[in-house]
RNA sequence: GGUCGCGUAGCUCAGCUGGAUAGAGCAUCUGCCUUCUAAGCAGACGGUCACAGGUUCGAAUCCUGUCGCGAUCACCA
């Protein structure tokens, strides 16, 4: 803030002049509602330097800075806390600039470093669920924030579309299934798919059951049923490149990916690239050479591969299979190449993986860095918890997962009920209410979602998380929504710059809350920063809630102070709409 | 067992690099709709910041230990 830059300056002129010592530097905080005051200055620190009474160096500095310093009006000691009062000039100049901004908040994109944003990153044998959509908004408002403080992004998925898995449903679709499509059964691609891979399970157990009867012991029963060995030979075609099996692949993953591209749709989330791992698993064994070459890397008498990471306090790790063929992570060294070949202004990473993977990627991180990339200095795990159900936790085969789709569905349709129930959108044509619905209900479940540091696990309780009041997207959302009536009705010119001689107490609060905007999409911390802005909008929010009903708007005593207060509500908006837009939660302009 | 994360009001969560009497919402209670949208505002009630030590002018915040919950420690992905 340019404000405590000034201060700051100052202070330490005033503490080498008045006591002829140096300060590194000044702790401010907000004042405290209890006392007179808008910045308060800590003097604790100071007495590092400069010795003597907390109150009496207070007392002095704050009489240099009301002398010198044109912002500060006044101010007051208490213990060691300098409560400065700033003057209105300085309010009003501030919210001038502030409207004056094309995208307040936003620094202009410097195309030199760019960040690679991955998210998502399904499985293609089932559909995406509650767990998806916690990791595609995450990711997708992180990449949105890095955007808006100026770096260039781009958004990534690596799909995993190989695999046991999706043997699975291909076995289950070719034995159960009758040829059904997404086009003749009318289902989402990735439903249908998903369907057989219930079923393969369905299937499967029941085997492992006859094959216990028959005498079996469990574990030998789940290594023999005649299912799982067929879908593993499944596998070893498909590895082939056996035709039949490569083409059914293609078909029925491309059903799932269109069902994807729906969700994601309906989510309002989106990519720039797209990884498969059907390219990628192979790749990372040149690097493993190349670590070999360098002695990161060491081989095994069996012809694995290893890298020790004993001095960093971690284990041996496995890069390479003795049989010479890709782990887990010698394909994640070798897609991270792959993608900074591919954007070579990429500088750094960011992977939105569940924290189940925590040790993984210190382990990639680790590896890349001693292979020497430069980016790989700025490479961050995005994690974040689980997602719980007060039933527990989400199981796909025992049928407990919260579907994405169902779960968009279900939050409009909770938006409409309790809007008819409020009377709200009387008059307005079905399809424009429907849109409304849509948007308050998505609106609720992002920032749900969001609002809550990522790194703790959430418990969604389907029924209460769909509260409209208080700390919650349609909450702010009704805000904006009111500035826009507001809007609507002025039939006055709102352009002009006005001067008030004197600021309402309020309205100095909410110029105040408009102030830090730019400063926290700058400063966020990358795990924290959609929670930040949440938190931060809703701050925003109440100040503004608490001006419109304790100021008069309309009805204020002069034209100028109207004018003012209409800007006023004009850019709170403005900022609203930003602010949400980063989380990627859209506003509507009346509900 | 080793490692990592979490533990703040009855519930869901904030609390920035240590700072003043730890803040919101929900729930409970009290006021406020003939003036711009009451999905709102103003207020009351509610806390041993898991526990115990330590660091210092000062700790929810930093360090150590204990307890509880979770994750992870595969030639699976």
């Amino acid at each position: 803030m340019i404000l405590q830059e000034t201060i700051s300056v100052h202070v330490k002129a005033a503490i080498k002049e008045l006591y002829n010592a140096e300060l590194p530097s000044v702790e401010f905080q907000t004042t405290r509602k209890e006392f007179e005051g808008d910045v308060t200055v800590v003097v604790f620190p100071m007495l590092r330097v400069v010795k003597g009474n907390p109150v009496q160096i207070g007392d002095a500095i704050g009489r240099y800075l009301v002398d010198r310093v044109e912002e500060v009006s006044a101010f007051n000691v208490v213990k060691g806390f300098l409560n400065l009062v700033i003057s209105d000039v300085f309010y009003q100049n501030t919210f001038k600039q502030i409207r004056a901004v094309e995208q307040f908040g936003f620094v202009s994109p410097d195309e030199k470093d760019a960040v690679m944003v991955e998210y998502s990153s399904p499985n293609t044998n089932k559909p995406l669920h509650l767990g998806h959509i916690r990791n595609n908004l995450l990711g997708y408002a992180v990449a949105e924030i890095i955007k808006a403080s100026g770096k260039k992004v781009y958004k990534t998925q690596i799909i995993n579309d190989r695999g046991i898995h999706i043997c699975k449903s291909m076995l289950a679709w070719q034995r159960f299934g009758n040829g059904e499509t997404p086009e003749s059964t009318g289902l989402k691609g990735d439903k249908l798919v998903g369907n057989y891979y219930v079923k393969f399970d369905q299937e499967y157990k029941k085997e492992i059951n006859e094959l216990i009867e028959s005498g079996k012991t469990e574990e030998e029963a789940k290594k023999e049923a005649p299912l799982l060995i067929e879908a593993q030979a499944m596998l070893r075609k498909w590895e082939a490149g056996d035709e039949e099996i490569v083409s059914l692949w293609k078909k029925m993953n491309g059903w799932v990916y269109d069902g994807f591209e729906k969700t994601y749709t309906a989510l309002g989330v989106d990519f720039d690239s797209y990884y498969y791992e059907s390219n990628t698993y192979l790749l990372g064994k040149d690097n493993i050479e190349e670590g070999l070459a360098k002695g990161i890397f060491y081989k095994k008498e069996d012809g694995s591969v290893w890298c020790d990471l004993t001095d960093e306090g971690l284990d041996e790790k496995l890069v390479l299979r003795s049989d010479g063929t890709a782990v887990y992570m010698t394909q994640d060294i070798g897609t991270a190449i792959q993608r900074v070949k591919d954007n070579p202004d990429v500088g750094g990473m960011i992977y939105t993986v569940g924290n189940e993977q925590d040790y993984h990627f210190k382990v990639l991180f680790l590896i890349l860095k001693k292979l020497g990339y430069t980016w790989a200095e700025h490479l961050f795990h995005l994690s974040y918890g689980m997602v719980d159900l007060p039933s527990g936790k989400m199981k796909s085969r025992e049928g407990t997962v919260v579907d994405a789709d169902d779960l968009i569905v279900e939050m409009a349709a909770t938006a409409k009920s309790i809007s008819k129930e409020l009377g709200k959108l009387d008059g307005y044509s079905e399809e424009e209410k429907e849109k409304v619905y849509n948007i308050i209900g998505l609106g609720a479940l992002k920032y749900y979602i969001l609002k809550v540091d990522p790194k703790k696990r959430i418990l969604f309780n389907p029924e209460e998380s769909v509260d409209f009041q208080g700390n919650t997207g349609p909450f702010i959302q009704y805000t904006y929504a009111r500035i826009q009536a507001i809007l609507r009705k002025v039939d006055f010119d709102i352009t002009d710059d006005v001067v008030l001689t004197q600021l309402h107490e309020k309205e100095r609060e909410l110029v105040k809350h408009l102030m830090l905007y730019p400063e926290i999409i700058q400063n966020a911390a990358i795990d924290k920063s959609p929670a930040i802005i949440a938190n931060y909008t809703y701050d925003l929010v109440k100040a503004y809630n608490s001006f419109f009903q304790n100021v008069s708007i309309f009805g204020a005593d002069t034209e100028t102070e109207k004018i003012f207060r209409v800007q006023l509500s004009k850019v709170v908006g403005e900022t609203i709409k930003s602010a949400l837009g980063l989380l990627g939660i859209q506003v509507p302009n009346r509900m």
